[in-house]
DNA sequence: TTCTTTCCATGACAATTGTCACCTGACAGT
DNA sequence: ACTGTCAGGTGACAATTGTCATGGAAAGAA
């Protein structure tokens, strides 16, 4: 009997889902969270075989409670499960050592399908992912000019920024006008959506 | 027997509530779409009980698909079921004559619940929403000052945006200096994070 | 009808933004 | 000791952006 936790932010999915797996033959929910914090305090307590976590949640991510699981060598195995194929997400899941990244964009056979070859010592990456981890383009920009970009995000000016940077204008100037070539753009609401579309913001 | 159709884009959640709705008594599953052109293309040959439709759906969204209903004077009903509380969408239901306005953010219990309400002749409209609409800003830009806004946020120049809707450069100014004055900002970027953040855009 | 308001439009002007060439000091590698 | 690279800086200049005063046309109210 495969004793399984689950994280899950949306009520709707986390009721629906839960109820859903407990009617498997060889699946028992074992508790249910709707944030990360929660999520921590059950699974330490609980110890189940399996720990499926959404990413999104409040109070603490399914990352950072998949980082706490392994921190702790506890035998609960880590799936997540998400709604889009991001890979610095990807990323971090895998070092953080997951057993399964799902996508809710399958049916709940699948999951379920998933869920058992899981507990029978596979480890399943959502296949769209080693796609995108090959068309994933990696940010080009500093931690510096990743700051200055961020401030122009919020709509500052370049003597704003200058400020709380603790820069000069000319510098930050500078910073952006090196932003725009590297990302081949032309001004700052163009960097900006190419960075959030990248995800790099 | 309560027939019923389900239009949810996300599989994981489609499959998932179209199992768990199927196993209630007096509720039937006719059919599910995760896209709004192929729920509209089923609802009106299968003219189901009742529709429940999530709102941001490919092709068409759950909105659209309640007004097609409504134009055609079929005998469903409609139920819309989104993640937020977003004024802008609410009204437009109620306009579509919507009867149930229901989120994600409540376990399958209470959907059932108010399905069967519904079902019984209620309108049911989840309570978060009346408060949202009270503090909700209604947006003060007029549609061409929205049109140059959205063609700002994607990143054009003025220019650009002088071109691509047929005004002068000097024109497209005046709209953002209007645009800037009527939301209190300063520049493009602050106007757009702006509209974002109030679901203009 | 006339008045007022709103939306749309224009061009002149000032301020800000983006580009470029070039300088400094710190630090890592050869 | 030399070289490259990176964070930071300057100032000049051109282009773009934002402000303002102003005018026309349509729609609703008096």
């Amino acid at each position: 009997m495969i004793r399984l936790f689950l994280a899950e932010d949306q009520s709707l999915l986390n009721t629906a889902l839960a109820q859903l797996l407990d009617l498997e033959d060889d699946i028992t929910v074992v508790g249910t969270a709707t944030d990360g914090q929660a999520a921590w305090a059950a699974i330490s307590q609980l110890k189940p075989d399996l720990a499926v976590l959404d990413i999104e949640m409040p109070k603490a991510t399914g990352l950072d409670v998949a980082d706490l699981i392994q921190g702790a060598h506890l035998p609960t195995k880590v799936v997540i499960l998400t709604t889009f194929a991001q890979s610095a997400y990807f990323q971090r899941a895998v070092k953080a050592g997951v057993a399964g990244y799902l996508l809710k964009d399958a049916p709940t056979d699948e999951l379920v399908a998933n869920i058992r070859r899981i507990m029978a010592g596979a480890t399943v990456y959502a296949p769209e992912l080693v796609q995108n981890m090959v068309t994933a383009s990696t940010n080009p920009l500093s931690e510096r000019e990743m700051d200055v970009l961020k401030a122009a995000a919020n709509g500052q000016s370049t003597k704003e920024i200058a400020q709380t940077l603790f820069l000069s204008a000319g510098t930050v100037r500078n910073y952006l006008s090196a932003i725009f070539s590297k990302l081949g753009v032309a001004n700052r609401m163009e960097a900006v959506n190419l960075a959030k579309r990248n995800k790099w913001l």
